[in-house]
DNA sequence: AGTCTCTTGACCGAATCGGTTATTTGTGCT
DNA sequence: AGCACAAATAACCGATTCGGTCAAGAGACT
């Protein structure tokens, strides 16, 4: 295990993308560790001399991704931030560099949530418990609602935001070679253009 | 193949479901038959003995999907609707009502469309050429414009709705058990406040 | 040259692959 | 009941791939 962690480091990244590219693509019974390997130009011998099996591979990963994932929202304090555009857009913003970092995150944790291999169902247990209570930081507050033209359409634009960043992520996912800064922007009009038509005149700017 | 036909319709289904989940899932090779007559509760040997080969049940699903996603199009005329939310709203209406039917289609046809297989390259290429003209029911018109409080919000407003489209299917596809019904009454609510903050007074209702 | 670390091609038995065949199972007919 | 026929599958095929091992090679340093 310790063996891994002397390789030098763009060697490392290469190997963790294949790793998490394929368990994210494929799930942990379908992906073989020859994919990974030659996907990440190495042989599968090493793979196991890095590692030691397919299953530590996989623990390996699921906190590597988890500590990543968890830093970069604790990072960023969203009680700070108290509009809620302010926070969507936050959020997402956070999240497109973390995803531009490393692109086969998500995609690996998403997949992990419903993996149903018996192999690493232990280690998956563990690993929800552990990041499952870092999804709370979308919640509509009061003070949110009076903002709004209609106070009716409060609820209703955060689902249109909920779904923009499901579609947001999955659109980054799938198109490898979009540009994310030039998403992000896109998404950023998307948000101003929201607040501009939704908001009160007296809350804008 | 025509022994397939023969089969009552409860049965046919169940097995096109399995399998258009599986290739879904998983993708051409990493699909194995084994899991497809699994999934669907029969044999091996009885999926050879329908469709001959695997490659041959992958074509059959294919021209399948293709058939049920046109005709759905084709049923509903976008040129009847001028209005820009009119075609976003009715074009979701008929993709959820034709997912709600047959809900591993989608799945199905977008994994068909980042298949990498040789196997299949063949009759994939065939395939994208049929289906691709099917997508361009979407497109902004110079009359959806001038109906903005701001025109320059037209274009904003048709990128955020495609990214709630991609984000309404990839939810619909993760959750298995949410009413497509209760979420479509959301996804209307949602157009409804779009234009009602967007557009001129004059343009509403 | 020697030695030490890192990497890998070749290999292992077991499992699974796509596909076939022979046997069982179910069903209608008399 | 017994028979005949069709539908479904258990058992099997050779070939490939699986996770995992190991000894031989490729450099780097002394």
């Amino acid at each position: 295990m310790n063996k891994f962690l002397s390789l030098k480091e763009e060697k490392q990244v290469t190997i963790i993308n294949a790793a998490l590219g394929c368990f994210g693509k494929y799930g942990y019974a379908k992906a073989s560790v020859n994919d990974i390997a030659v996907l990440a130009g190495i042989s599968k011998a090493s793979v196991f001399q890095y590692f030691g099996s397919k299953k530590q591979l996989y623990a390996y990963l699921l906190t590597y991704a988890g500590d990543i994932i968890m830093s970069s929202f604790r990072q960023a304090d969203f009680d700070e931030k108290t509009d809620l555009f302010d926070r969507i857009l936050l959020s997402s913003l956070t999240e497109a560099k973390t995803l531009e970092k490393n692109p086969y995150i998500s995609q690996f944790i998403l997949s992990a949530w419903t993996e149903t291999s018996d192999e690493v169902r232990d280690i998956l247990t563990e690993f929800k418990n552990e990041t499952g209570k870092f999804r709370n930081h979308l919640i509509l507050r009061k003070d949110d609602v009076s903002k709004f033209k209609n106070p009716n359409d409060a609820e209703t634009v955060l689902q249109i935001l909920m779904l923009m960043a499901e579609g947001y992520a999955a659109h980054c996912r799938n198109d490898e070679k979009t540009m994310y800064s030039s998403l992000t922007d896109d998404f950023q009009k998307m948000i101003a253009a929201m607040r501009r038509n939704f908001y009160k005149e007296e809350y804008l700017l």
